[in-house]
DNA sequence: CCTCTCACTTACCAGAAGGTAAGTACGCAA
DNA sequence: TTGCGTACTTACCTTCTGGTAAGTGAGAGG
């Protein structure tokens, strides 16, 4: 009931944890944010192929909620916003990375197809 | 494509990995099932209150088909089914607990409340 | 005889998640 | 003047997920 709870309560640290990076493109921004520093919305969006501008909306909110994501605005105009990584933000990605490790080697142990992204950066994946 | 491809294809190692965990109590299952080596079907259940029936069984037949359990028939009268680990199942397990041990720091020190479970069995979970 | 247990299956329903398409307010380049 | 890029919001629709409630069929216990 603290200002982080968006959902909950939880059962054990899993649960909360999972709450936390069950949105389609949740570890996906995680990772581009670890990559790089710091993103804007379009940057970022160009970086996962296929998420809508609403989903992107959606969950950047939802992880600033979850305190995983600063977001940074500049009155500008054009507008600007940039996004960046928390430290929970930060140690949650490296709590993800041997999942990413368990993820990958059941990939190439079974030769499940990758998607495609013929435009998309081309740059190893957690 | 393989006998493994129930869903993807996928981004990246923590798409995957997140995919076959993303159930409601899989997470649970997987825990349930590493501290006890082997569970029947109703054990399965009441070391998880609050799962129906038919999501118990929805979440053991797709986690048979990712690998990740063993289901073992007996033919007897009355039935009895055991479920155990595989071994991808325990290492996926493994990956999972640098998440469990991130959402028990996160519920620690946000004082999200935890559910309370007066009937079911009072053990630490991941 | 009635009920409970085991391990399910089936039909139905509610809510959540995510996708599409359009609108917004402004500046800059062609 | 038309269109593009910026970072969104809104309305609408479809799909997915999980829940309830009931049925199954045989044996064991009261």
């Amino acid at each position: 009931m603290t200002r982080a709870g968006r959902t909950g309560p939880y059962i054990c640290g899993i649960d909360a944890a999972l709450d936390v990076v069950s949105g389609k493109w949740k570890g996906l921004i995680l990772w581009e944010l670890d990559e790089h520093g710091t993103r804007r919305f379009a940057e970022l969006r160009r970086g996962l192929p296929g998420v809508s501008e609403k989903v992107m909306t959606q969950h950047l909110r939802e992880m600033e909620q979850d305190g995983l994501i600063h977001r940074h605005v500049y009155a500008e105009v054009p507008p600007r916003v940039e996004y960046s990584l928390t430290e929970d933000g930060r140690k949650l990605n490296q709590a993800l990375s041997p999942l990413g490790a368990w993820g990958r080697e059941r990939i190439r142990r079974d030769e499940i197809a990758l998607v495609d992204h013929a435009d998309a950066a081309r740059m190893p994946r957690p």
